[in-house]
DNA sequence: GCCGAAGTTGCCATGTGCGCAAGTTTTCCC
DNA sequence: GGGAAAACTTGCGCACATGGCAACTTCGGC
């Protein structure tokens, strides 16, 4: 008797749950040893899987330790697509980051740890910057859309929106974690997001 | 019998010579084959030096691929630094960026074929974002120098003001390849400057 | 010219990425 | 509920990369 949604079903539950645990265990490692001390081995030997099917899962350490960030990235490009279609572009980028940040009221603080540590490591600032890069493509779309069909998706405009709004995520946070005691990350981020975009308000 | 100047040196200049053959090898071989089928051991043979010798110039491939466009980024930055102290930062960032690319006219063919090249392979994404990335903080630290020492060189501002420069270069780049023909790259760049730029003119 | 510093090279240990070919587990369909 | 097909895991092995170490060679200064 099977619920009429479309089930994850036991081998997706599996995947996912495999993973998780990879994802996990690399954060722990790194947390630990310092995030260019641990090998592949290690990792999948902490997750319970071999190394070789560590490969099947994440191309390699860098990708699962960024698996987190890479899946809150995706659920604020959700609450993005979420937007009225009607909502300028940068107004619906705003508003989604708002919902996105200030629901949680302030950021977990193991969280912060871990996100503290990945920035002081600059070997993983490729990893880093790769996140980043990914969601901007994704957010070039979405703008693409609000911009109407005459917007070239390759074109200045839709890609220097989604460039400028992830630029002063980023920043606000870099400074945010340098200073976390003056206010909360959203209170840093919004007042960024309006000076940044006052070219396209 | 010697030039007062501080000459380079035998030394210097071969080192020098070494670190561009290997990059120009790098750059050949990549045309050739595409960028992720050639070795350390192709790319030193090229050059005429050992495989270890590589090493010690760069920490791999990608590195002695962007060893040109990290060049041309430091050119930038110097062309930055020369501007008058009491410019604002955004008017000696456009300033700099005009000199340094409508001065040279429109780019290299040969230069943008090997940029394109560049762009199309995923594989170099991770190396051509830290370029930017070592960037935004030389940037950042000529902002930090212009907004006067009231302004916290970690803070929201002085970050958000380089970050967003560098994100119309790049994306005025990634579009002006996309349609080389429309117009020169620096009439697509001198839009996007201006229009990222309302928020700190 | 001679000596110390800087640069090059070979050797080697450790780690990584990925193709291949068994084994195992889950799903699907009758 | 049973058996074939598809998906996933795993061990093995190879090619390549990274970087320490210790000779060896070349350069710069005196």
């Amino acid at each position: 008797m099977s619920v009429p949604t479309t089930e994850p079903g036991l081998r997706e539950r599996k995947k996912a749950a495999t993973r998780l645990a990879l994802h996990e265990a690399a954060l722990s490692l790194a947390l630990e040893h310092g995030p260019d001390r641990i090998t592949v081995e290690a990792i999948a030997d902490a997750a319970g899987v071999s190394r070789r099917t560590f490969s099947n899962y994440f191309a390699n350490k860098e990708e699962a330790l960024f698996y987190g960030q890479h899946q809150r990235m995706r659920e604020l490009a959700g609450m993005l697509r979420a937007r009225p279609r009607d909502e300028s572009p940068w107004a619906a980028l705003t508003a989604a980051a708002e919902q996105f940040y200030s629901a949680q009221g302030d950021l977990d603080p193991e969280w912060t740890a871990r996100t503290r540590l990945m920035r002081r490591h600059p070997s993983l600032a490729a990893a880093q910057m790769q996140t980043f890069a990914a969601m901007e493509r994704e957010v070039a779309a979405e703008v693409a859309v609000r911009l109407g069909p005459a917007a070239d998706p390759s074109g200045v405009r839709v890609n220097l929106i989604a460039a400028t709004f992830l630029a002063a995520l980023r920043v606000s946070l870099t400074a945010w974690l340098a200073h976390p005691a003056d206010s909360t990350y959203w209170e840093v981020a919004a007042e960024a997001l309006a000076e940044a975009g006052r070219g396209f308000a």
